[in-house]
DNA sequence: CAGCTAAGTATACGCCCGTTTACATCCAGA
DNA sequence: TCTGGATGTAAACGGGCGTATACTTAGCTG
């Protein structure tokens, strides 16, 4: 028998929802799924989250920035943020927050996270990050050409850059990121 | 009194529904907005169109293609894309083919018809008109940035862009359009 | 070991959705 | 003018959703 732990329980329900939306997007996703993926009740998304709107927020607020790819040496950046968005041409983004964002846009009840969200641990940090001239607007240029390439890929299907594309990217970086 | 008349009514409803999906997306749009919107009892979307994923598709293929824009000639391209771009950061897109596809992806049921639509109807004929080496990757390439410069005016609020970003995005889409 | 509290469960509620059905109304052709 | 098929309407159907409620049960505490 499972025993019985709220704290655990919890987890289990913020780990499914984490998966989950990251798959399917925010509307595609019901309490239903998070939680007979989580092994447990659904009644118990209310209670612990309050709704499956807030349950998404903690979702998204938990997940780490992208300090690991956009942060590091300043000087090839253009070259390994090109590398990560071509990876993203083929493969869902390794980031869950950012397949979360991308895909659960649009949601009304949402939107005010995602958006507080995308400012604050993606585009805000980037632009520190990044600094110089139009340092905010070069960031969210960088982040329109990221999220751009995964709609594409969900929208027509993967697709394997060559080199050649991988250095084209590199290149449309390199203009993006010019203060 | 409204005269009885198939056609114009159906006509109605394709507009109106072509309007609420440009705006709203798929999702959030139901088919009775769409019947009131068209003054039309609800009944009428499932007797003329079938259902409301095949009424989507008939709006989607009933859009005109891009070639305004990506029309013209191709040494002035690059500027031309960056100028359009650049409204699309602060403006709905003028294109609702453009509004419908990147509000209404995700959804199973019209994932096909928007997969195929955008392939047929921008990326392709965008290809053509480019020419040279790599013609559809750079397509696909022009295309991801559009759609997701149009992802973050709506995830984070519009943009009025400075000459400076135009020219920034001119230099991005020249790198992007480059063989 | 009894009992209480916290954790978990089963179920139902109310809502809105897309769609269907049964009916009302209009109007052209006889 | 009568009538039958086309057009429009109202209402309901069935289902899925998020959420709320009443209940059961596990496990700690005294």
């Amino acid at each position: 028998m499972k025993t019985r732990d709220r704290e655990a329980t919890r987890q289990r329900l913020l780990d499914a929802a984490r998966t989950l939306f990251a798959e399917h997007g925010y509307e595609q996703v019901t309490v239903r799924m998070i939680a007979t993926a989580a092994d447990a009740n659904v009644a118990l998304v209310a209670r612990y989250f309050g709704s499956k709107a807030e349950l998404f927020g903690e979702v998204v607020m938990g997940e780490p920035g992208i300090r690991r790819v956009f942060g590091g040496d300043p000087a090839t950046l253009s070259r390994r943020v090109a590398e990560y968005a071509a990876t993203r041409m083929h493969l869902e983004p390794e980031s869950p927050i950012l397949r979360s964002l991308e895909r659960s846009a649009g949601h009304p009840e949402v939107q005010a996270i995602i958006r507080e969200r995308l400012r604050n641990a993606i585009m805000e940090p980037l632009a520190r990050h990044l600094g110089g001239a139009h340092a905010m607007e070069r960031a969210r240029l960088v982040t329109a050409i990221f999220l751009g390439i995964g709609t594409v890929r969900r929208m027509v299907g993967p697709h394997v850059p060559s080199t050649a594309e991988v250095d084209r990217l590199t290149a449309v970086f390199e203009q993006a990121l010019t203060p």
